[in-house]
DNA sequence: TTCGTTGTTCGTCGAATATCGAATAAGCTA
DNA sequence: TAGCTTATTCGATATTCGACGAACAACGAA
C-alpha cells in the first residue's frame, strides 16, 4: 500500500473537484463524511465491489476533497471542509444542500456493523 | 436543426449539473454569460472546432444549465440562473466564485467582432 | 514465520466523452 | 430557385471512466 498523495490547498483544481464531485456515488460519501468525523473505510458502505469503492475513494482524495490517514493496515477517511470552504466558498455547503434535497446518496451509508473505534479514541 | 430540448426545472438533476460544469471550457462559458444577458452563438469564442462548441453547448443545454432559442437559422443562450438557484441555491454563485479566483476560462471569450444587436433589439 | 485482515493496484471490459472534419438541415437573400 | 449563412448532426478516433475479480502489499496476530 503505496503512501497516498494529496494535493496541497493551493493546488486544489476547480474542474477537477467539480469532476469529483459529479458521481452520486462520491456525493453519498461526502455526504456521509459531512458531519466532520473520521470514519474507517470498513465503515464506508456502497453497493459496490471494494475495488471500485477504493477506486471512488482515490478519485476524491487525489481531487483534494477527502484526507486519507493511515494506521496500521486501516484507514482512516475525513472531509477537507476546511480547506474546500478556504478555496472554493460554500462550494461543498451548495453541494450537500442540494444533494441532501434530491436525496442523492449513490446507495453510500454506514456501514451497520462496523466500528469507528479508533477514530474515537 | 431539430428542436433543442431543455429539462424542466424539477428535472435538473445534482450529478448531472455538477458533470456539466466540471469542464474549463465550459465553465468559461458559463463565466461568460453569467451578466444575464442573452448572447448570440457566434459571440461565443472557444478555441475548439465549432462542432465541439455545440457539443458543449448542448451538453450545458442538456444539464439545463443553459436555455438555447432560435431565430431563424441563428441561436441565442442564456444561462438558467434563476432555475439553478431555484433547485441548487447558491451552487452556481459559488462556482463563479471560485470560477473567477482561478481565473478558469478555458479560452473562451466573448468573439470581438460578433454583435449581438438581436438580442438587444 | 505463517496467517488473516485490509485496502490498493492491475488487467480488462463496455460505455461515455472530447475532438475533428464533412455532411446536413433550416432559414434568409438574391 | 439557387445560393449563403448558421448551427447541428454524423462518422471516425482517441481517451477517459466505472465496474469487476484477481493479485498484491503492508501490517498485526498467532
Amino acid at each position: 500500500m503505496r503512501r497516498a498523495h494529496h494535493p496541497a490547498t493551493e493546488e486544489l483544481s476547480l474542474p477537477e473537484v467539480m469532476a469529483a464531485l459529479s458521481d452520486p456515488l462520491r456525493i453519498g460519501l461526502v455526504r456521509v463524511l459531512a458531519d466532520g468525523a473520521e470514519r474507517g473505510w470498513g465503515e464506508l458502505w456502497a453497493p459496490v465491489a471494494k475495488s471500485t469503492l477504493s477506486h471512488h475513494l482515490r478519485v476524491l482524495r487525489d481531487a483534494g476533497v477527502t484526507r486519507t490517514r493511515q494506521e496500521g493496515t486501516r484507514c482512516f477517511v475525513t472531509l477537507r471542509r476546511q480547506d474546500l470552504d478556504e478555496r472554493f466558498p460554500g462550494l461543498v455547503g451548495a453541494l450537500l444542500e442540494a444533494a441532501g434535497a434530491e436525496d442523492v446518496t449513490g446507495g453510500v451509508r454506514l456501514a451497520p456493523g462496523a466500528d469507528s473505534t479508533a477514530a474515537r479514541r
